[in-house]
DNA sequence: CGACAATTTGATCTGTCTCAACTATGGTGG
DNA sequence: CCACCATAGTTGAGACAGATCAAATTGTCG
């Protein structure tokens, strides 16, 4: 089991480069550890956090309520990620960060982040990268519900969350858990939890994901991404593809 | 007619408090100014810019093109925009960049702007919180497309270039120019083109919006707001709301 | 074991798409 | 200055993807 802070440098160099340096004024980054039980929120839209939250075990998410109460989850968050880095320079927060399942998180203060930024003018670019790759992936999702039909939408969501989890090691080699429900899957698809339901069907009577309670497997990986139009440029990782 | 300079200035000064020494640092930055004429490409896809543009007149987008030919535009572009700062942290572009209008552009050498963010923390932090409210509206487009009906999705759109123009002095008083086709705004709200138009015939019998040719004018900003959900908090403007 | 949450399935409804035709509108060359 | 052409807007008819509603089944956790 990685420490907190080995949790966090394992989601930057996902994407990003860093030295022994990077990595040790990372760890001197104080952190607050909290436990928070599932379907909770962290913070919420209006709120002015001073510190930011990372994810160490269990997913979260973000989302809006738009007008009529229905949710739209706008990302998901998995162990290492830093969901509101934003607030570093928008104080106000736009939108609801949560959890979906019980998670641990680490709270770390502003003032810490941003003087390991003034410190490092390499970090600052490691920092600013990870804030344009959330651009670049909240971009593809405007793409993913705006123009794929529901089953290549659901399959593309598939394999981005395998992916992200396959490259921070939460995947052994074709099957992961996704502790996600339809309902869930829905408000981050604009889809109902019926169609979810059937589409996950789809998938399932086609051989490309077998899903065994929260535990999906999948079986095709080729055929899935070329369903799923799922081109992971977007992701910016530096690794290695996933095998096929 | 503002110089370069003082229209990326303008822009950047709806959301970010600068000093003199900030406007001074971004006027010595070197533009290369260039025309282009409409439904053109800047940057596509795959490329690797090593300038950033800004457009300084007429309407630029992003897009991307998903499996089955289909396109997304992401974001519609007004004068003083940056939409490509990401192109400093990422290499490798995820999606196009193009012009809607015949449009004014200057090219701006990464270096530059790197250095002055170099020169400049207070800068730095201006293009990171740049960068953090493109991402809020990208969150924002996520929940309108996948969450409101085509008639508040509409609306919303029409309510944010209003107020986007608006602040930038492209509006008079509740009348604006917005030269987007209805084929343009269905692939921004993953509609169709013979939908926007009834939509927005919707809107002009409802006595919200009315159109002669390109220039809209809001007739009832109020009624306009609350049909479309339309709360601006996640444009992060300083400015005044605009008076209804 | 009981209770609540999540999944599954069926039936029906509807918002939006697609296809197709027709009508402005604006720009261009003769 | 007009005729022409391409582009954009408009309208109608019919089809369909996905929503909604309702109920049954399964899973999960105290």
């Amino acid at each position: 089991m990685l420490s907190p802070h080995e949790i966090i440098i394992r989601q930057i160099e996902t994407a990003n480069r860093l030295d022994g340096g990077d990595r040790d004024a990372l760890r001197g980054l104080p952190l607050r550890l909290r436990t928070i039980s599932g379907n909770r929120d962290i913070f919420r839209e209006g709120h002015r956090p001073t510190e930011c939250c990372a994810i160490l075990s269990g997913v979260g998410c973000r989302y809006k309520i738009v007008g009529g109460g229905r949710r739209q989850i706008v990302s998901f968050h998995f162990p290492g990620d830093m969901p509101d880095s934003q607030s570093l320079f928008l104080e106000k927060m736009d939108h609801n960060l949560g959890t979906i399942t019980p998670a641990k998180v680490a709270l770390i203060p502003h003032a810490a982040i941003i003087a390991v930024m003034d410190q490092r003018r390499s970090l600052a670019t490691v920092f600013a990268r990870q804030g344009q790759i959330e651009g670049s992936i909240f971009r593809e999702w405007v793409a993913n519900i705006g123009r794929r039909s529901a089953l290549a939408r659901v399959a593309h969501l598939i394999c981005e969350c395998f992916e992200r989890m396959h490259t921070i090691g939460l995947a052994d080699n074709a099957t992961f858990e996704l502790p996600i429900t339809h309902a869930e899957l829905g408000d981050a698809t604009g889809l109902s939890n019926v169609h979810i339901n059937r589409t996950m069907r789809t998938l399932r009577g086609d051989n490309l994901v077998k899903t065994v309670g929260k535990v999906h497997t999948i079986c095709d990986w080729t055929r899935l991404r070329e369903l799923a139009d799922y081109r992971p440029d977007y992701l910016h990782l530096l690794g290695k593809d996933i095998e096929t």
